[in-house]
This record gives C-alpha cells, sequence and structure tokens, in this order.
RNA sequence: GCCGCCAUCGUCUAGGUUGGUCUAGGACAUCGGCUUUUCAAGCCGGUAACCCGGGUUCAAAUCCCGGUGGCGGUACCA
C-alpha cells in the first residue's frame, strides 16, 4: 500500500432506515475510489448506544449492494484496518484522548449538565458565542488529579485557543477560514467512554488511512476541530472534500419524513438502480456534454469531484420518474420481465404463457414510469382480470367525447359484427386495414366507433393503441369481451 | 444571536479560473404543434433565469465591495 493511495469511506450511522442521501453520498465516493484504482470503505459509526438501532448494518450492506455500490473493506467483509465498527474501538479513543491531554490538546472537565445549560442560556442572552468556558482548564492539578483519582464523572474536551485562526482548503470549495474564537471546546471522549463523532472521526481516518474526506457540509463547521486534533497528534490531515446537501421540495435539509426517503424505498416503488444512480449523479454534479443519460462506467471516466456544484440540490421526483421511464424503455424484453416480476401479479394460469407475456410487455412498455406501474396498464389484457374490472365499470366511458349512448351502443354492435365476419389474418396491420375500410365504405368516423372498441376491450381510457389489443387479444377472447360489454 | 456555506429558468444544471463568442445553452416539468381512435411514447417549436445595490472596465452572469435571502452548524447526536 503505498502512501499516495487513494482510500475514501462511507461512515453511516446504524440508525435505522438507510437515508437516500448516504447512497447519493456513497456514489461519489465509490466513483472517485474507482477511477482512481483506490478502496472504499465502510466504517459504521455507532458512538450513540441512544440511537442505535439493531438491524441497521444489514439494512446499509443490503442498501449498498441493491445500487451497486459495495465496500471494498468494511464490517463484513473485513479488511487490513478494521474493526470497522467503532464501538469495537473504544480503547483506541481512550489511548488517542489521553495522549491528546498529555499533550494539552484536551482536558478533562467535570461540569455537570446543568452548570453547561446554564452557561449556554446567559451567553446566549448576552448574544455571545455558545462556548465552554474552559473553568476546569483552569483546574490545579493536585485537585484534577484527586477528582479523576476519585472516578467522579468526566468527559475529556479539545482545547481550542482562544485566538487565530484555522484555514482549510476544501477540494470543493477552497480555502475557508474560522477564527478560534467561535470554536467551542467540544467533547471528545464522552463520560460513558464513548468517543464523540470528532475524535472517532479523527482517530479512525487517520487509522485507516483514508486520504480524501468526502462528506455532508454539515461537517463543513467541525472541521477546524478536526484539524486541531490532526495538529495536536502530528497526523498528516487526509483532504477534504464537502459535498452539498440534499433538498426535499421545501428546500430544507431532505428528511426520513419527506416522502419515501429511504432508500430501499426506491427499490421497492419500482424504481432501477441504474436509473437511480444516474439520477442522483446529477445532483451536484453534471457532465460536460449536454447527455444526460450516463451509465455507471460513463459517469466513473468523466466524474470529477472538483466539479461539483457546492450549492444544495433539491430531489425532483418528476426528473426521476421520466428517467427511470428512460431506462426501463432501453431494457430489453426478457431484461424487463425479470425486473418485472416482482411486481407483476400475474392471473396464476393465464400469465403462464411465456409468449403472451412477453407479447404483452411488448404492447405495454412505453407506459411503464416504474416497475410497479405494470398491473395498472397492463392486466386488462388477462380475461380474469378484465371480467373482474367491468362488474364496475361505468358504461359512461364508452361515449366518446361528441357522441351519445345510443350511437355508441350501435357503433359497437356494428364493429362487433364487422369483425365477426371478418375472415382475414388475426394481426393489428390486417385488422386495422380491414376496419378502417369498413368504416369509410359506410360514412361512419374512426372517433365513433374505435374509441367505444377500445374502451370496451381496455376497460380505460388510457389504454395502448386498439389494433394491436385487439391482435394481443385474438379473436375469440376480443368478441367474448366486445358481447358482453353491449349485453348489458 | 453567533459562526460558516451558498445564490443562473418552477426543478437539476452549463457558462464564471483566462470579462466580449451569453440578445445566457441543455435536461425535467409546463404550453403549443405534428402523428393519431384516446392516453402514453416519439418528433418539432414556445414560455421561462444571471437575488439587489454600488464599484472596476470601452465592456460583467463572469472581477471587487456592501446588502438581502436560503441553508447548515452552534449537544456528553452523528
Amino acid at each position: 500500500m503505498t502512501k499516495s493511495a487513494v482510500r475514501v469511506r462511507l461512515a453511516p450511522s446504524p440508525t435505522g432506515e438507510v437515508h437516500i442521501g448516504t447512497i447519493w453520498l456513497a456514489q461519489f465516493n465509490w466513483l472517485f475510489a474507482q477511477q482512481n484504482h483506490g478502496a472504499f470503505i465502510l466504517r459504521v459509526e455507532d458512538t450513540d448506544q441512544k440511537r442505535f438501532v439493531p438491524g441497521s448494518m444489514d439494512r446499509i450492506y443490503e442498501a449498498l449492494h441493491w445500487f451497486g455500490l459495495d465496500p471494498d473493506e468494511g464490517p463484513q467483509q473485513g479488511g487490513g484496518y478494521g474493526p470497522y465498527v467503532q464501538s469495537q474501538r473504544l480503547k483506541l479513543y481512550r489511548h488517542h484522548a489521553d495522549e491528546l491531554v498529555q499533550r494539552g490538546a484536551a482536558y478533562p472537565c467535570f461540569c455537570t449538565i446543568e452548570r453547561l445549560q446554564k452557561l449556554r442560556t446567559s451567553q446566549e442572552e448576552r448574544k455571545l458565542p455558545p462556548r465552554y468556558d474552559k473553568l476546569c482548564l483552569g483546574l490545579p492539578p493536585e485537585e484534577r488529579a484527586k477528582r479523576l483519582a476519585a472516578e467522579e464523572p468526566n468527559v475529556i474536551r479539545l482545547n481550542v485557543p482562544m485566538t487565530g485562526t484555522i484555514t482549510h482548503r476544501d477540494l470543493i470549495r477552497g480555502p475557508v477560514t474560522f477564527s478560534f474564537a467561535t470554536v467551542d471546546d467540544s467533547v471528545l471522549l464522552k463520560s460513558d467512554g464513548f468517543p464523540t463523532y470528532h475524535l472517532a472521526v479523527v482517530v479512525d481516518d487517520h487509522l485507516m488511512a483514508i486520504s480524501h474526506v468526502i462528506r455532508g457540509e454539515e461537517w463543513l463547521p467541525s472541521t477546524p476541530k478536526h484539524l486541531l486534533i490532526y495538529q495536536a497528534l502530528e497526523w498528516v490531515p487526509p483532504l477534504f472534500a464537502h459535498v452539498p446537501l440534499i433538498l426535499g421540495p421545501d428546500h430544507r435539509k431532505l428528511s426520513k419524513r419527506e416522502g419515501a426517503s429511504s432508500a430501499l424505498s426506491f427499490r421497492d416503488q419500482g424504481y432501477l438502480a441504474a436509473a437511480m444512480r444516474n439520477f442522483l449523479a446529477l445532483m451536484g454534479w453534471h457532465p460536460k456534454g449536454e447527455l444526460e443519460i450516463l451509465s455507471s462506467s460513463d459517469l466513473q471516466r468523466d466524474f470529477r469531484l472538483e466539479d461539483m456544484n457546492p450549492s444544495g440540490a433539491v430531489f425532483d421526483r418528476t426528473k426521476l420518474d421520466w428517467m427511470n421511464g428512460q431506462y426501463l424503455r432501453r431494457l430489453s424484453r426478457e431484461e424487463l420481465r425479470q425486473h418485472l416480476q416482482p411486481f407483476w401479479h400475474l392471473p396464476t394460469e393465464e400469465g403462464s404463457d411465456d409468449q403472451h407475456v412477453l407479447a404483452i410487455i411488448d404492447l405495454v412498455r412505453d407506459r411503464l414510469k416504474k416497475l410497479s406501474d405494470i398491473d395498472e396498464v397492463a392486466n386488462f389484457l388477462f380475461p380474469s382480470v378484465w371480467d373482474q374490472e367491468r362488474t364496475h365499470f361505468d358504461r359512461v366511458a364508452l361515449v366518446p367525447k361528441k357522441g351519445t349512448g345510443h350511437l355508441t351502443t350501435a357503433a359497437i354492435d356494428w364493429v362487433t359484427g364487422v369483425l365477426d365476419r371478418y375472415a382475414g389474418p388475426w394481426t393489428s396491420r390486417d385488422i386495422k386495414a380491414h376496419v378502417l375500410a369498413e368504416i369509410q365504405a359506410k360514412a361512419r368516423t374512426n372517433t365513433e366507433v374505435l374509441w367505444p372498441l377500445r374502451v370496451a376491450l381496455t376497460l380505460r381510457p388510457n389504454s395502448p393503441d386498439v389494433f394491436d389489443v385487439l391482435d394481443c387479444l385474438g379473436k375469440p377472447e376480443s368478441m367474448r369481451r366486445l358481447r358482453l360489454v353491449n349485453a348489458v
């Protein structure tokens, strides 16, 4: 492993469902690793015992796998830098916290939650930046030693200088400067012995030889704290890239409540992983050309971290639907059938004819935005479904815009007769030629005949071409439907 | 409140580093047309944006300053 090797990581907390923003972030990390022949590492940040939800880790793996973003190293597959779960690395954090205290970069604090709260409120009232007042830093060494020996509950705090500034060069945003006066002496090690994010992230990123930290913008304000720790420990910090936030329709950080922001729910709703990834990549980044349908290898080739847009992006479901439709249309009928399988409720006996099912797919595929649309757009083609739907079908739907009930019934009777007498080949093209010619010969209009015909056969105003439907149904079934509809 | 980030069509964005070729380009959505038996798909076309105010300059979406707005952070959560 050379020093320059690219190693990036995704560091989610196991707090329940995997957020789509996590996958979005994961993909940028993954892409960056891929194009640099580096490693993509999964590290589970479970240092908050209160928020831990059992089973979360399996969900994370399940989601990453479905999106095609499997990590190279992580809790399940291991790797040379484990363990990859923070709760299993407690000794490491304790050790480095002690080291920081020894170097004067951190100190134990015995203040109670109550005192801290009071302090904060009074600072707020005086419009001062809220920060710990370093009371415990001033403790005489003997007193500190005594209280430590007595095992009085305490935390370890970062000793941030009172003056001066620090500048960090962000890969996406350029230089960002913070003045220490506004940086708080954050807790690094909690009284329960667990580290906070600030300590754990620095220790782990360093020990796991992370080269680039690509994380959410919400971490930008705490970067000076992390830099201070690197400095105190005399470690070389990784490069940082703070990516923008994904916003909901309300322009706020996309929350879990926002309709289905769970990553796996997109799978369950019938979106394709490839479409999702393409769509996600286009939030915050854009290719040079004008082509927007990009495969994974296109992305791996063209993605540039430095080209990421620093401003937040609203998650636009409408465009996602369009893109998913594009991907659906590019699938072969066999592939589409595979993908459709978990979503399609085929009538048991009728759905077993392979040729017929494939014909149906060809007939309706352009009408699909999501895989889950399939029942609605295709199932009326099955006799049992049609029979069922007919029981609550309203005949008014048969009447075209400028028609009447009488004329419509007559038109269906007439066309039923025409089709019944027709003895030519039962294909879309031939039926069409014949019926159209008949319509013309009898001085009828296309709309007055074809609209009721199509609605009678499909029971819905939106459906495929009437002759294609006739073709797909076959003559006996078509005739059966027409007679039943008009028998009422 | 304090600190930070951000600011181009409704949305995702190109362009801004090297000011003129941007009367600002593309995509989704929307509107209209074509096709047509409807819807969808497809094709063609339209509407629609440089947050505001100063400055620098022959010339600013692009550079500088100041506002404003949005968002994020401000926990013994991540």
